[in-house]
DNA sequence: GCCCTTAATTGGA
DNA sequence: GTGCTCCAATTAAGGGC
């Protein structure tokens, strides 16, 4: 019934304008969606949308059906639940914070104003025909808003100017935006690049101590600004703000007065917020609205209410919070997009008032979380602590692009996306297990396919393995039909935490860094090694690296996908030794890094020896070496054509991140501290406070299984390696037999003999870590299984071996003790036209 | 049949 | 001519016991 009320538009919500957004009240609706029906109807897209309304009717459909079915008593008996609960949360209310939510008004648009006056009076987008990401107030007026195709804007309004992205801009105007947020609260969380939360009841405690001149601001404050901008800015502010925000309350009421040289603000929260819009508005000449309330979801209400330029307070008073919500529209808060707007509608709820009402009835329809949120909801509660956003958890990268249906084409991009990826991994140190895949359809449906392998990977080669199989399989399902796509995406997800890298890294960083110094010392070793090892035997088993092994072919990772040729690239001895070898000459004391110990003035081979004799002892509690091979593909494994490897192959020598001198250090010592491209968290340190109310439920990770934590006995035979690759030099070229299986080896190249050698010490020590430790499960068997193939299998590829060795070399991270947290944030509209900016669809 | 894990999808910002 | 990135939650499917 209650999904019928809105007749055909029904059919269209997710169509129809989304007016949900200041100044964009009051606009003649029927008008608007009419155009913006008759440009996209017809469409693929359009389509699209259409089955995915009818999908989300269906299941209100279902949800339908399943209310009917609703018995009195199981209302009455959801209802005791529901103020049970509702005691409990109340009882645990907190109204002490005062949280703030700062957003910028129209930010991209109104920096693109400011710096173009010609704009100023002009209903302006910026975005591009495709896809606009702000829209000025005076185009909202249209109907014209972000998330809408630039080519629909122009039909609503036909004279509308759309200025592209300039992404370095609004960084720069974030960044002097936040330097003034950090003022009242040095842990504020930025949502996004004109988005924050505020907590500043520490600010407003220090406040009320504050003498007058400390909360008194200059209008003309040419100091602190760039001159430059000031000057224009200053003579314009005035014109400025009228134009933009007609009848808008200004944050500084005396700076109109001509005569008005400073201004005074006062010691409440509404004056400091004031004080703040105010410093900001002088600082960039861009105005911002403010909320304040005791938890974010509040603010973040009240910061849209009396949006643009100005704020609102919802004092921290439980009535008066509860009057607040009662004919709040559910959709008005954060988390209520518009599917849960219909499906609640669909229910007769639409303000929180009927939510709460509701609230049995949606105990017995949603999910546990679902309702809880709902419940937390309508009582006006939110998170009372801004914490910073946790360690991501995954990256990705995705493109679209014209039709395309080439195959060939289609693993060259996905070529392209898991070069990005690994070089956007890197720079932050990261490397997951788990590959993603996505594909949307020229009729707009979206695919995702997940690979997960046995250990984490971070280079374009490991990722490309991986994906391109995903790729395949999708192509080969609607095969001989070709895949049309419009897009196509990677993503690696599935990263190992801290304490998974522990034990092995800390240990060997602790080793190479034992004066202290930061990793760049280790960047430094492997400069060093291979120019030492050049220096002194010009030959080789460095040598050849620099050369090929930068050209993996696509086949090559087939391999390595299959089962056949995959080993360890974590502890890769062969790559370790030379930097032993160096380290020596770096450091005046070494480090067992199996047992930690410090060892003065010892040689080599005594060095050695003890490490011999420590791992023997405490292989197991090292670090994995996921010797096992990814899941069997082995009929997935054909390989892409050729032509598109090859020129693929030149790309990536070009800029292989990881086989120069330079780039290692980038995986190494940029990451963790101050990196973030979009100008966030460049302050490293946060602190910790603990949430009290309205916290998300946080699913607690559960550890490795038995498998993966324990059967990785460390296969780290670095030392062993050092003898071998003695040997290996010392014969370099001839015929050599493996000191380990005593089988001769028909190869002359060394740096293949020493990966045979390495794969049989593997063998060795994990059989005799199998029998000194009884199986817990059957888990470890494939592992066993694979590194027995692996001894047997000969037909590896020594280009991919070696850059294999290097990419170890430049991707081993920070020792976790040296790191900072890396906290992620998601500039969702930043991201986008970052990575939009330079192309056309 | 339950518990756990992974994969795939969806909704939201 | 309708975008990019990330997260949480939900659902489906498969393996182990």
């Amino acid at each position: 019934m209650a999904s019928h009320h809105q007749g055909g538009a029904d059919l269209l919500s997710r169509i129809a304008l989304n007016d949900n957004k200041a100044g964009m009240e009051g606009l003649d609706r029927d008008k608007i969606n009419k155009i913006i029906l008759e440009t996209s109807k017809g469409s693929k897209f359009y389509e699209n949308e259409l089955k995915k309304e009818q999908q989300v009717n269906q299941r209100i459909e279902k949800m339908m059906e399943q209310k009917a079915r609703i018995t009195k008593e199981q209302l009455k008996q959801a209802q005791a639940e529901v103020d049970k609960l509702t005691c409990e949360l109340e009882r645990s209310r907190e109204l002490g914070r005062v949280i703030v939510h700062v957003d910028m008004d129209a930010f991209y648009a109104a920096v693109e104003m400011r710096d173009c006056p010609e704009l100023k009076d002009k209903p302006m987008a910026v975005g591009s025909m495709s896809m606009l990401s702000t829209s000025n107030y005076h185009a909202r007026r249209f109907g014209v808003r972000a998330a809408m195709p630039g080519f629909i804007a122009k039909k609503l309004c036909p004279n509308l100017v759309i200025v592209p992205t300039n992404f370095d801009k609004y960084r720069a105007v974030s960044a002097q935006v936040r330097e003034i947020f950090s003022e009242y609260d040095p842990h504020f969380m930025p949502m996004s690049l004109d988005e924050a939360y505020l907590d500043i009841t520490e600010h407003l405690e220090q406040r009320k101590h504050w003498p007058e001149t400390m909360r008194t601001y200059h209008i003309c404050d040419a100091k602190t600004g760039n001159d430059a901008d000031r000057s224009a800015a200053e003579s314009e502010r005035d014109e400025l703000s009228p134009v933009l925000f007609e009848d808008s309350p200004s944050s500084s009421p005396s700076l109109s007065g001509a005569d008005g040289k400073a201004e005074v603000f006062g010691t409440s929260a509404e004056e400091a917020v004031r004080e703040m819009r105010f410093r900001i508005e002088q600082k960039t000449s861009l105005t911002a609205s403010a909320g304040i309330a005791p938890n974010m979801m509040l603010a973040k209400v009240c910061s849209d209410k009396n949006k643009p330029n100005g704020q609102y307070r919802i004092p921290p008073e439980r009535q008066v919070v509860m009057e607040f919500m009662k004919d709040l529209p559910v959709r008005k808060v954060s988390g209520v997009g518009k599917v849960t707007e219909k499906m609640l509608a669909a229910l007769g709820i639409v303000n929180c008032d009927q939510l709460s009402q509701q609230m049995a009835l949606l105990s017995l329809l949603f999910s546990g979380t679902s309702w809880h949120n709902f419940l937390h909801i309508s009582l006006g509660l939110g998170s009372t602590c801004i914490e910073r956003d946790s360690e991501r958890k995954s990256m990705s990268t995705e493109r679209t692009f014209g039709e395309m249906s080439d195959a060939e084409e289609q693993y060259s991009l996905c070529r392209d996306l898991c070069h990005d990826l690994a070089q956007d991994l890197q720079r932050e140190g990261l490397k997951g297990k788990t590959v993603t895949l996505k594909l949307k359809n020229v009729k707009f449906e979206v695919k995702t396919r997940a690979f997960t392998l046995q250990y984490a990977v971070c280079t374009e080669e490991e990722i490309f393995a991986a994906a391109k199989d995903l790729l395949k399989v999708e192509i080969d399902s609607v095969s001989p039909q070709p895949l049309k796509l419009r897009l196509m995406g990677v993503r690696v997800s599935g990263f190992i935490s801290a304490e998974d890298k522990k034990p092995l890294q800390r240990s060997i960083m602790g080793f190479l860094q034992k004066d202290g110094s930061d990793s760049g010392s280790f960047t430094q070793c492997a400069g060093s090694v291979l120019k030492a090892q050049e220096d002194s035997d010009g030959a080789s088993f460095l040598k050849p690296q620099s050369t090929e092994m930068k050209v993996p072919s696509v086949s090559d990772l087939s391999n390595t996908n299959s089962g056949t040729d995959t080993t360890s690239y974590v502890n890769k001895p062969a790559v370790l030794k030379p930097s032993f070898k160096i380290s020596t000459q770096v450091l005046q004391f070494l480090t067992c890094p199996v047992c930690n110990t410090e060892m003065k003035d010892v040689n080599l081979t005594a060095f050695n020896n003890h490490i011999d004799e420590c791992l023997k002892g405490s292989a197991v509690d090292n670090e994995p070496t996921h010797l096992d091979a990814p899941k069997e593909q082995e009929e997935l494994n054909s390989k892409p054509p050729a032509s598109s490897s090859e020129s693929r192959a030149l790309k990536s020598s070009s800029h292989d991140p990881s086989c120069n001198e330079e780039k290692p250090s980038t995986s190494i010592s940029v990451p963790l501290v101050e990196t973030d491209e979009d100008g966030d968290f460049k302050t490293p340190f946060f602190s910790h406070r603990t949430k009290i109310n309205g916290k998300r439920s946080v699913i607690s990770k559960k550890k490795m299984p038995v498998c993966e934590s324990s059967c990785k006995a460390s296969l780290t035979t670095t030392h062993n390696l050092e003898a071998v690759t003695e040997m290996s030099s010392d014969s370099k070229g001839s015929s050599l037999t493996c000191p380990v299986c005593s089988q001769p080896q028909s190869t002359d190249d060394l740096a293949l003999f020493n990966r045979h050698v390495d794969m049989c010490l593997n063998q060795e020590v994990l059989l005799e870590f199998r029998e000194s430790h009884p199986p817990v499960g059957h888990s470890d068997e494939p592992a066993l299984k694979s590194v027995r193939g692996q001894c047997k299998n000969k037909n590896n590829n020594q280009q991919q071996q070696q850059k294999r060795i290097i990419n170890t070399l430049g991707s081993s991270p920070l020792p976790p003790s040296k790191k900072i947290k890396v906290l992620s944030t998601k500039h969702t509209i930043d991201k986008f036209f970052k990575s939009n900016a330079g192309q056309k669809v």
